[in-house]
RNA sequence: GCACCGGUGGCGAAGUGGCUAACGCGCUGGUCUGCAAAACCAGUAUUCGCGGGUUCAAUUCCCGCCCGGUGCUCCA
């Protein structure tokens, strides 16, 4: 199947494939590690996930690079608050970082790259620039790319800048640049500041450098798609064009992949409307990391998708009615045989799922498929005429649908105790809900046991205590639904 | 201010120049139950921000307005 995604660079709609013709190559810009992750972080991760898993469904070999910004101003400014060397300030929350993708089920990028441990690179990336002329030195020490020695710049986010005259809107004089809109390739150094010793002189990288060195680095001059929130658009992935094409003379990415930003109960997401939340936060309040990832994979990448916590409870109750009809289908009773409607229900889901998705990435279409093929294979089952050889049919398609979507198979208790340990040891434990608090301080052995009291009690008839031990469960967040085959109880 | 994107039922949303406007949640009714919960079934927008226009026909195309968002500066 042809998988067509929206390609910035071109404004069209665009057939992808691996252009050497084994691995797709693909370099997707990561977390600055200063900080925890917000949710609207990890929509676009999650949405890169989508894509890569997609593209693997469809049995690409996937070549991916993410890096890892692990030197910046923030973190510089951060680090010295705290008092700690850059590299310990980082560690902690890269690996905050990468547990938050696991809790999310997002796949591992094949390459990861940090930004420190590459600094030849983008010094030797900055000299094969100098060699041209387009990286020039500053009395200061700094470097700066020469904005003027690329005429496409713009080409990305559309932007002419033909008609911007320096110094008009930037008081050149403080920058010390040729060029008001020449960017930092290299910063030198403020008295006692973190740098390091090269062969341009004393200093860091800036912020775009990275990209580009580490990109050509991982996946030569030329590969297949970049991909990275909107407000990358520019200047950040319009200046990572400038330097590694100026330097290779060859297109760097074809494909520009840019997810939109979420907004968070109808506002933009920010620390001063309160509306600002991480992963961490929602977990802590009870939210289930896999009903967390449906919401956030399941509005289409290029639509402004608006969080709200209600939306996060319907999708919770969506993740449970779809676990729950891959259990009614391996345990349901079967007829001999094959029901052809429902065969052909299942065919029509898997085909409308891959169709969707391969059109563009459209995720909200893909899952409405399988949802139909839930609501006929139920129906079947209901009416008992569910025959076995459907199935492997149905198992079949909605592997395909968890290879992309992965909600199915329930790792949200380890990730809402993680959360609660991960607070315990911050001292935020204020933060969690009283209910995951009280449901959390009963063991499984303590449940069990009013669990039981409860099944005798009704089997003596006295629905008063049974009832009681029920309600006082359910204030603690603890479920007990009695069926056929016995009660069951959940933490919800 | 300039540029770009969006505004579809109670909520989140898909979609299309003309078939009954997907899907999830919610709500209502039913099956089940000691009662519930869970699960399942069924019903649930004469209508697609507002005002014009093009067309035999517009939610879908064009113009204007209002609202939300993004970029122009650090930001996923």
């Amino acid at each position: 199947m042809t998988i067509r995604l929206f390609n910035t660079l071109s404004g069209q709609v665009e057939e992808l494939s691996p252009s050497d013709g084994k691995a797709f190559r693909m370099y997707a810009c990561g977390p600055t590690v200063y900080d925890y992750g917000h949710i609207g972080n990890f929509r676009t991760f999650l949405q890169v996930d989508v894509l890569r898993r997609f593209l693997r469904l469809n049995g690409l070999e996937t070549r991916h690079v993410m890096n890892v910004t692990d030197v910046d101003d923030k973190i510089i400014r951060n680090a010295a608050a705290a008092g700690l060397p850059i590299g310990e300030y980082t560690k902690k929350y890269e690996k905050a970082f990468f547990e938050d993708l696991d809790a999310l089920s997002v796949e591992h990028p094949e390459i990861v790259a940090r930004a420190t441990e590459h600094i030849p690179s983008m010094v030797k990336l900055i000299q094969r620039l100098a060699s041209e002329d387009i990286a020039y030195r500053t009395d200061d020490g700094s470097w700066y790319f020469r904005i003027a020695k690329f005429p496409q710049y713009g080409k990305l986010s559309k932007k002419d800048f033909t008609g911007i005259t320096d110094g008009a809107r930037v008081d050149v004089d403080e920058y010390d640049k040729d060029s008001a809109r020449d960017f930092a390739l290299w910063k030198a150094p403020k008295p006692g500041e973190y740098h390091w010793e090269t062969e341009l002189g004393p200093g860091r990288p800036g912020w775009h450098i990275e990209c580009s060195a580490m990109a050509m680095n991982y996946l030569g001059d030329a590969f297949d798609l970049h991909a990275g929130g909107e407000d990358l658009m520019f200047p950040h992935h319009e200046n990572e064009i400038a330097q590694s094409e100026s330097a290779s003379h060859c297109t760097f990415s074809r494909h520009w992949f840019h997810i939109r930003f979420l907004l968070v109960e109808g506002r933009k997401m920010s620390k001063s409307e309160g509306n600002f939340y991480t992963l961490r936060d929602l977990l802590l309040k009870g939210y289930k990391a896999s009903a967390i990832r449906l919401l956030l994979i399941s509005v289409p990448y290029r639509q402004q998708l608006n969080f709200t916590f209600e939306g996060l409870n319907a999708e919770t109750g969506a993740v449970e009615r779809l676990r729950s009809f891959r259990e009614r289908i391996r345990a349901a009773a079967t007829v001999p045989g094959l029901n052809a409607s429902l065969a052909a229900e299942a065919a029509r889901a898997k085909e409308g799922f891959h169709a969707a998705l391969a059109n563009d990435l459209n995720t909200a279409e893909a899952r409405a498929a399988i949802f139909e093929l839930v609501r006929a294979g139920n129906a079947a089952a209901a009416a008992g005429t569910l025959g076995a050889e459907n199935v492997p049919e149905i198992l079949a398609v909605l592997a395909d649908f968890d290879a992309v979507f992965a909600v199915l198979d329930d790792h949200d208790p380890e990730w809402t105790r993680f959360a609660l340990d991960w607070a315990e040891k911050e001292g935020r434990l204020d933060q969690a809900s009283p209910e995951i608090r009280a449901q959390l301080a009963l063991t499984d052995e303590q449940i069990q046991a009013l669990v039981d009291e409860r099944t005798q009690a009704k089997r003596t008839r006295n629905f008063a205590r049974a009832d009681q031990i029920r309600n006082d469960l359910a204030s603690k967040g603890i479920l007990i639904e009695d069926s056929k085959d016995g009660v069951r109880w959940k933490r919800k």
